[in-house]
RNA sequence: GCCGUGUUGGUCAAUCGGUUAAGACGCCUCCCUUUCACGGAGGAAUGACGGGUUCGACUCCCGUACAUGGUACCA
């Protein structure tokens, strides 16, 4: 296999580049089987053959944080390499199937800007692309499997196997089905292929399991953490299709990898111990040189404590988790997406990118473009991160400050659903005036209501602070003189507002903040003037007035 | 319990064995702004612990602690 060394890691890269000599670093003493003998920890680009990623969600609900990061990574890495991105549906597991979510990934796939070159709906060659469409692929794998000596047929009931974790499980140890215990069950290596035969003939429920050979000791690179080694002893034996005819995750995953011509292979860090067993696949089907390069992702973690990041803690600590807002159709549960509390998908997908990977400049704030170009697994780490909504929040306020307002206006729409009609021209001047102070586009209406709707409330403790009867006399005197102001812009309404400082003598401080206040209802907002002169001279003098009449 | 993986400020993080250990978020102070922000200038705050290897260790090795993932006919 051509081979060509991309980047070096710190950390991890050590003074062992020589495969051989960091294995023995390790007190092995068993067989080692090593799968790809990479120089340690390089990333490694496979030169004959075009890179191809999956990323295989099952559609059991709303995506989270860590899935869309998953998604980006394998997109940023295809396109960095000019290869191919497949969006396949694990779908195994009937009984977890929940209806619409795999309409729900497509859509934050789209909402992301991310476009797979092959899925559901773009079949590419190797369709169908949801392994429960693709469920007779599955068995003759499977059977050669058994055929080989690799795995076996067990009969085992659920109550059977309990009762064997029950039974066989020490203080050390938790009771696995493997070499230690298959010997009790009912399968295909006790029972007498007659009676196996006679079970099969009577359609007695059956899986196949793979037949873990303890004693070895299994090694692979891993893009991300370098050489993993596991002790195939400790391994149970997985099962590998289901009494249902589907296939589990393990068996899945490796043939539609291996059909699907997948070169690299990203999924989140929960995986790492089911690593042997699918290296172990690869090589009993005879796939070994084919096998993607692996990369195990680190977890997206919660912001307190410790632990991955779950839905629960958004709705906890007040922040999304899903991309997009979900609604579970059976609990009828809701859960607020990132889009739906405002945030700029290139924000999202930016703030995700720096949340595990850092491309070693100074540099914060890339476009997609320039995401596929920085790109590289081997500055992915190897720690979770916590995620942290602070900041999440500033990516955001970066991209709608650097957003043009026609775009703004665009995507503020749905967050002014049931605010009346809204003229366009005004809506682009508001937000020009707004946007420096939005960190969220759901707070567009908080910022800038005034300009549209009087305030129905103000705050007339901080008026009254100013109050007394030179101020009053003062408005008085502005509302007649703004009634009579024939050009209505910014300049000309300040001009007046100093002329009128000057003849009353009153300090310009006393008055300024009396002014906002009348206007917006608070002490926030962009240049009073501003204001004045958008929401027009008829409203600005009803507000003057008004607040007037509040006050005495 | 066992196995795997990880550990630089509160958080995200840079560092190809030699630096005063970058930068960002958040926080604090000041400037700008007669509001709030934006922007600008400063500040506090970091190598889990203990051993090695080395002239020199955040970086390499070993151990400990802590954390986290797995231990299903779920993915």
């Amino acid at each position: 296999m051509n081979t060509k060394v991309l980047v070096k890691n710190r950390h991890t890269t050590g003074k062992t580049p020589d495969f051989s000599q960091y294995l023995s670093c390790f007190k092995i003493t068993m067989p080692v089987w090593t799968f790809r003998q990479v120089p340690y920890l390089c990333a490694v680009i496979m030169d004959n053959r075009k890179v191809r990623v999956r990323f295989a969600p099952s559609p059991t609900g709303g995506l989270h944080l860590g899935g869309v990061r998953t998604v980006l990574y394998n997109y940023l890495f295809a396109r960095h390499h000019g290869g191919d991105f497949i969006l396949r549906i694990e779908d195994t597991d009937q009984s977890r199937f929940v209806p619409g979510a795999e309409d729900y990934i497509m859509q934050c796939l789209e909402w992301c800007g991310i476009e797979p070159d092959e899925s559901p709906l773009k079949p590419g060659p190797y369709a169908p692309y949801r392994q429960s469409e693709r469920k007779p692929l599955y068995r003759q794998y499977a059977e050669q499997l058994v055929r080989q000596g690799n795995a076996y047929i067990a009969f085992d009931t659920a109550e059977e196997l309990e009762a064997m974790r029950e039974q066989y499980k020490t203080e050390h140890h938790n009771a696995q089905y493997d070499s230690r215990t298959r010997g009790f069950m009912r399968n295909s290596l006790t029972l007498s292929p007659e009676e196996v035969n006679a079970l099969l003939e009577k359609n007695t429920p059956y899986v196949i399991r793979i037949k873990m050979q303890p004693g070895e000791t299994l090694v692979f690179t891993d893009m991300i953490r370098g050489a993993v080694s596991f002790d195939t002893g400790l391994v149970d034996d997985k099962v590998l299709l289901k009494a249902d005819g589907m296939p589990t995750y393990h068996l899945a995953v490796v043939v539609d990898d291996y059909l699907m011509k997948i070169t690299h292979a990203f999924r989140g860090e929960e995986w790492l111990p089911s690593a042997p067993v699918h290296l172990l696949l690869w090589k009993y089907l005879g796939w070994e040189a084919e096998m993607p390069l692996w990369a195990h992702l680190p977890l997206i973690l919660k912001p307190d404590g410790n632990g991955k990041l779950s839905k629960r803690d958004g709705d906890r600590l007040g922040f999304p988790v899903f991309a997009m807002d979900w609604t579970d159709p059976r609990s009828n549960e809701q859960t607020t997406g990132f889009r739906e509390r405002g945030f700029l998908p290139e924000a999202f997908t930016n703030m995700l990118a720096m949340l595990g990977w850092n491309s070693g400049l100074e540099q914060e704030i890339f476009s997609m473009e320039e995401l596929v170009q920085h790109f590289s697994i081997d500055r992915v780490h190897k720690g979770g991160a916590k995620f942290d909504y602070e900041k999440a929040k500033w990516f955001n306020q970066q991209y709608i400050q650097k957003t043009d307002n026609a775009r703004l206006a665009a995507l503020l729409q749905p967050f002014l659903a049931d605010k009346g009609t809204i003229d366009n021209g005004q809506l682009l001047t508001v937000i020009g005036l707004v946007k420096d102070r939005m960190h969220l586009l759901s707070e567009f209406w908080d910022q800038a209501s005034y300009f549209f709707v009087r305030p129905e409330t103000i705050d007339i403790a901080a008026l009254q602070a100013k109050w007394n009867d030179k101020t009053y006399r003062f408005f008085v005197a502005l509302a007649e003189k703004y009634a009579g102001l024939g050009e209505w812009t910014p300049a000309a309404i300040e001009a007046v507002f100093n002329e009128l400082v000057a003849e009353t003598g009153i300090k310009k401080g006393e008055v300024m903040l009396p002014l906002r206040i009348m206007l917006v209802g608070g002490k926030f907002g962009p240049g009073v003037f501003d204001i004045a002169a958008q929401i027009g001279s008829g409203e600005t003098k009803e507000r003057i007035n008004g607040a007037l009449a509040r006050l005495q």
